[in-house]
DNA sequence: GCATAAACGAGACGGTACGTCAGGTCTTGAA
DNA sequence: TTCAAGACCTGACGTACCGTCTCGTTTATGC
């Protein structure tokens, strides 16, 4: 996830090796900044301040303010997981308060949108949050699929491009309504919110599966 | 929309008054920035140059980059309107249709998440981003239900907080759906997909409606 | 002496002009910064602060640190004149004790020296030095000639391109001896120095005048 | 005159020795690196990849960019010495021009007042300089004083401490005259000019011993 | 019709952060 | 112990943009 730009591959054999402590030292820096200034208040010199490490050391590492935001913000999604709830319903209303309550940590609110709107002229970028982050929600869809099939709650795909669409189309409809009421519409994602979009949209699956 | 921050309330007896050129050609250079440019290399500097104004001239109207860039995009907004294509399906669809052609427009990709990302420390932000832009949209699902309503398509609301508590949550499904496609997944929002959203989205909702 | 960079000619007749306190408040820093830091722990951010000024107005008048020094330093030798002392001898030794006291000033030993030392590779820097430094010190050595003719110790020049030689022997001689005693030996330009010098050196004159 | 920081006293008696081509290398490297870069230009990294050493090696021997460049200037002085070319005038003029040939070289040009204009702020410094360059010059005056009165040109000197200061009026008269043509008035110092400045001061010289 | 007063263009101003670079120190493994 | 390599901290660099200010000029209105 870190280290991206030399150390990838293979190690050098010669120098000074670079400080393990520091990687994670600077990105937990740079939560902590995203708490207190924002995305638009931080600055990659105080960040290294709070990180007790130069300005070089961090550039060393990562390109720009950019790339350092992905993978602080990255982190955050290490805890989200798919709990058992005994059906999928459950399932996914436990998945939505989870990515719910990362979403509305000040760090991710801040430094989220803001990198999102920067991916849109940088491909690289793009691809570095797509990895890192949106990849490790997405296969939580698939998890959850996969389980409820062996509950018998939803039958084994048949055709593998349709399936694929569809899990498209449901991590969308999830994760686009999520962030949309959280950091557009400002408002809380608690229970009943999450019980009732969870039963829309599995009513409306459910429909559109069985009247193709 | 614009003419925030003096003229409100009335106007002045004396002294050259305000050139009204002045303002569309500042909206019109900001969106050309925000197209050339992307939101982070946009400055205010450039912006008065292509609009042929000095930088005072900008600061007397607008109070920052936010400010411009929120009224810079809005006015994209004011294309969206609902269609009548007969059905609730059909005009769900158009507007999905509209909006998202409104979304993959560079000059309100780079600009729209950035100035939401800024609008997470700024209440003020916050409220003109809800009046100018938000607003605007959730008005549509109020007028589509309206007028399903006046078809038959939809029943009379019988509790009006029940009510209003869908309305929000239709809105976060079907904006949230398009933003994340557009601005996250990348992946155009044609009709084939516009179809599977809306089929997915109405069987949802019946089914909701009739299990209460 | 300073207006080097734009406003040099004529004067622009838009915006708001530069501020005249400014350029004197900044070369005052800098001979104070030559005192307390030296040529080499002289930098640019800290002559700002100690003007008042902001870097930014510091670059927008001098290119860098060796003009700025120049101009810092050339204003010292505004007070070099030829002092009327009544004879040529003490004409001269009067400049000597007056060159040698101001290349005693810190100021000027710190920085002139490294400037010349940086005009050896940039011909830009040494005009300009020639032009406000070293020029004005041969001046003073044509106003001498000119003052010891008119006197009656010298006779009128006969060929013009032989006085010229002349004139650019004396004043290495001169200028040459003051800067080496001052500032490679280390020894103090004192009035027993002054006439043991100014002997030896009209007595040669007068002698290879003589003798052809 | 290398070798300051450590080897002093006797010899270490363990580890490995230090590598006896580094240094020259390095001297050398200076003076190449002074050649293409000058003074302000030259970085000691730079030096060192030049060398094919470690930075390290380069701290473990001089304590910085002056010290370093004093012994690599030095040794340009190495090849000055006082010609025979049997009078006192033509013993002059060989080593005037040899001091001039020296000084043009850009090496010496850039590096020589560059270190001159630190010393006046360093005097561990200031007494290097003078013990690897400047004693060296100084020597070949009294070396000539020495010949010229084995000749007879000279009288032997009566009181020790005129003579003295003679010795030094000479010095920075000679040196100071073909340094400031060399490096301030960047005009060549060639046989012309080495011979009309000789018989100047020598002319002089004699006119003050002969009416005291 | 002429003074008033605000808006205008131009651009200098004091700031702040940028991303880079050099100085000098340190930590590694190999010689 | 020295060496090459290279990471490290420090601090200055010169630039860019910020938002404010000070000019001289232009342009509606109101006395």
């Amino acid at each position: 996830m870190v280290a991206d730009m030399q150390s990838r591959g293979s190690a050098h054999r010669t120098g000074r090796p670079r400080s393990v402590e520091a990687d994670e030292a600077i990105l937990a820096a740079t939560r902590a900044a995203l708490v207190d200034l924002g995305w638009s208040g931080l600055t990659l010199g105080d960040v290294a301040t709070r990180a007790g490490v130069a300005k070089t050391t961090l550039y060393r590492r990562w390109a720009g303010k950019n790339e350092l935001v992905v993978d602080a913000v990255a982190a955050l999604f290490d805890e989200l997981e798919l709990p058992d709830r005994g059906t999928l319903a459950a399932d996914i209303e436990g998945v939505v308060l989870q990515f719910a309550a990362i979403l509305a940590r000040p760090e991710a609110k801040s430094g989220l949108l803001a990198v999102l709107a920067e991916s849109t002229r940088d491909d690289a970028l793009r691809e570095r949050i797509r990895t890192s982050v949106v990849d490790r929600q997405k296969r939580l869809v698939l998890e959850g699929r996969a389980r409820a099939q062996v509950r018998g709650e939803l039958p084994p795909e048949s055709d593998p491009s349709s399936a694929d669409r569809t899990v498209n189309l449901i991590f969308d409809m999830v994760a686009g309504a999520v962030v949309h009421r959280t950091l557009v519409s400002a408002e809380p994602v608690d229970t009943p919110w999450a019980q009732s979009f969870t039963r829309v949209l599995l009513l409306g699956l459910a429909g559109a599966a069985s009247h193709p």
